[in-house]
DNA sequence: GCCGGACAGGAAAACGATTGATTGGGGAAC
DNA sequence: GTTCCCCAATCAATCGTTTTCCTGTCCGGC
């Protein structure tokens, strides 16, 4: 590859001259920038992205770090970033930590090493002190965190509105005559789990309705266990879970017991299914941003970037009530 | 943040030493080592590889384009990049074509100037022919084609076996009775989807069955009014799709038409649906190694990084055929 | 005719590492 | 005792830019 000192030296100018040709930083006479542009035309010189970085305080590049990258719901996040991080000229370094605390804190490192502009990052439930005291020693690189949201965080965060939405769900299926429910809340080091579990302890509280049945097993096959234990027991007229993969466990612990749904017993979930409307039966959903949810990061990013004194700020984003077959027709007193 | 001079400095060694301490290039006298490693101790230095980068041949990275992240199936692909990048300590720059050409070209620019290792690129549909040699012009930096596979293609490339698997999909329906299908075809400019419509091709021919409707519109809204005068016309007993948004596409007509699967037709698509076994109808499906390929497009780039005259590769993953409820119990002759 | 300012452009110092060439000291071999 | 080699460690060049000074020229105002 060319560089700009072949350029230079083809154009009679110096590499200054034609480093100001090239980011507009200085007037330069046309006829020099005539001559400029045709020795960059004739080298087929490219900028080089990496001296570039080196020598200004940029990278023009940010980091994402996802706690899933399986999930269709992180996929999503990972996809709104990249393309709010493209529309601003911004390079995206992506990587996942598979919910593991050493990978994590292993990307974050990385990611900060190549001197990211600024950083990503859905935590996983189990991550490190280490990463955090990391991440706030990186001030004034700004880091965002996304998703998984903690209170009194230094850090500017995006989540969704899990403790609203999930009061308005409980709501609509009380209102429908449920009583007795069985929540599937999961991973309780999981803000956003945690959030969704309160909405419905919240809900459940001001409703006078009696104690719920909760499973906030880890593992999925722990899950799968004591959720069947609970549908055993039988008095749940309705199960939520809070996200896809505590919905797929019990969806499958559903079919195994053969309770159809919504005639024997109602099923909503949190996240949601993609394509869902084709398939039977259709879930209630309380659908989740995840698209929106990366790009406002991206945002919240260029902003800190602007103002890196500004306080820290947390973003919730509405997630929508969809409302299908698994929660309607019930009735109440049938079963 | 410390630099190497500091570290040296406190050391009372030359940067050259503490150099080869951190990259392990050179034997180092144990008491010096201890020396640097201290004072890396306190001063909190952390490798800069943007510098390293700089001054090296090699950044660590390679860059990732997909054609379109909001699939599903390409989503699974860059979780397979990463997670293979990773475990060879390679960061991953991800940017996404969104099926624009124009898009496509700024991306790889974009990665090339960032210096990756290595690129891997799910062309899209409309790629220029300026990307093209833009990618044979940066041999010996490794190009490896993902899912969209081309014949003679300088690079290395990995694929799926889609024609095979085209051609087994349509030899067990025809098993089950089936003579008369409906291809949606799709966009014929993406090898991937010419494959499928040449491996349907191949399999009626040496059936020597008669004729087939095969819609290859581009446009979603068109795919599904081709589609829904197809099965108005109604000839067909079985349907395939070639990928899953043809396949969402077509199973909004088939149920704006009214028609139930299997009873009333048989259905079967390529790509497939996440945790589609909890949903009715069960689809048959032609799944794609989607992570594996992406985990094997990795591979591809290391083995030509340490081959780099050896001539291209094209790897054809495996797909597999899993039948599900939509393609049986269909009665020929009955409907 | 002199001064000052505007303007175009160049020289060279960074940025933070890696690495080839070089130095100096300490045996081993003769 | 000299030579030679090995070893550890340093020196300094280098990667390809950006950016801070600096120089020289031209022009207008007085």
């Amino acid at each position: 590859m060319a560089t700009i000192v072949e350029v230079a030296r083809l154009a009679g100018v110096s590499t200054s001259t034609v480093s100001h040709v090239l980011n507009d930083t200085r007037n330069v006479e046309p006829s020099t920038r005539a001559k400029v542009m045709a020795a960059i035309e004739k080298t087929g010189y490219r900028q080089d992205a990496v001296a570039r970085a080196m020598r200004r305080a940029r990278t023009d590049s940010i980091g994402l770090v996802v706690s899933d990258a399986g999930e269709p719901a992180f996929a999503e996040m990972v996809h709104g970033v990249e393309h709010a991080a493209a529309a601003r000229g911004l390079t995206l370094v992506l990587a996942n930590s598979a919910e593991d605390p050493v990978r994590e804190e292993r990307a974050v490192n990385t990611l900060l090493s190549r001197r990211v502009d600024g950083l990503i990052i859905a935590r996983c439930a189990a991550s490190s002190a280490a990463v955090s005291s990391r991440l706030e020693s990186e001030s004034p690189r700004p880091v965002v965190l996304l998703d998984r949201v903690f209170d009194n965080s230094p850090h500017d965060q995006v989540g969704a509105d899990n403790r609203e939405s999930m009061r308005r769900l409980v709501e609509h299926l009380q209102a429908a005559g449920h009583r007795r429910f069985l929540l599937v809340a999961g991973d309780q080091r999981v803000p956003t789990l945690v959030e969704r579990f309160r909405g419905f302890r919240d809900a459940i509280r001001d409703a006078d309705l009696p104690q719920q049945v909760v499973v906030d097993a880890v593992d999925m096959a722990e899950v799968r266990e004591k959720v069947a234990a609970a549908l055993e027991q039988g008095d749940a007229t309705c199960v939520i879970a809070s996200s896809t993969p505590l919905a797929v466990a019990t969806l499958e612990c559903l079919r195994d017991a053969g309770l159809t749904t919504p005639e024997q017993i109602a099923f909503a979930a949190f996240d949601g299914f993609s394509h869902s409307d084709l398939f039977r039966p259709t879930i209630t959903t309380v659908r989740q941003p995840a698209f929106e949810m990366g790009a406002a990061a991206v945002s919240l990013l260029i902003d800190r970037l602007g103002a890196p004194d500004a306080s820290p700020r947390t973003l919730r984003l509405n997630q929508t009530l969809e409302l299908r077959e698994s929660s309607e027709n019930y009735r109440p007193g049938v079963s």
